[in-house]
DNA sequence: AGAACACATAGACGATCGTCAATGGATTTG
DNA sequence: CAAATCCATTGACGATCGTCTATGTGTTCT
């Protein structure tokens, strides 16, 4: 794999690298309608709003989540493209291990 | 998902958070004997030895690799355990997307 | 227009991170 | 035992992180 493709992944694997992100994704993800505001998020958590919002961006910043603001409300979904891209490099990587192939990486 | 189980897979996400990290754990799922040491490893980096030492710490602690010691050399290898339960959070998320089901999760 | 609501931004704080040069084991070889 | 090799640890540095309170930005409703 690439310094660039290291660098791009690495920042998906950061922005859930944290307790609070990763249930945040989690909870998005598993949502029934797909999608679901700040409000509800934080009504999860023990941490401020400011907080939460600190981290949606993270998120979104990564990739890893998409916004979309209706009303006064700002909606969020997973993004299942990213989802996509991190499964295949661990999938890649578990794929090879030690029988000496390496198609892709590393 | 669990708060500890988020604080544990987040750490393993966190381990593969960097590039350098992310680089060095393909480069020993990848390579031909299934292990590495490190000195191999930092051959392919412009970091010093003690900082690839650091990281090779770091992504043993989050269980991503193994270590064993052979002579003077030390070589590491990848957990696919490991792998399997990161590949298994993002698979479950993935596979409710928006379906309204959350078999396991959130 | 003005009040109310949902969310984002700004600034600050201690804590952790990534990197390095220098030093300290552990093991093999002369 | 002594020298050499391979790797880990230590201590330090600026940089980034996660969290908070306080303030700003849109949007809706009266």
């Amino acid at each position: 794999m690439t310094a660039a493709e290291a660098a791009d992944l690495a920042a998906a694997f950061k922005a859930l690298a944290d307790p609070v992100r990763l249930r945040i994704a989690s909870i998005v993800a598993c949502c029934p309608a797909g999608e679901v505001c700040m409000g509800e998020i934080a009504a999860e958590f023990s941490v401020s709003g400011p907080t939460i919002s600190h981290h949606l961006r993270k998120l979104r910043e990564a990739g890893v989540l998409s916004s979309e603001r209706r009303a006064t409300e700002v909606y969020y979904r997973v993004r299942s493209d990213r989802l996509d891209a991190l499964i295949g490099q661990l999938s890649a990587m578990k794929a090879m291990l030690g029988q000496g192939s390496c198609a892709t990486p590393a």
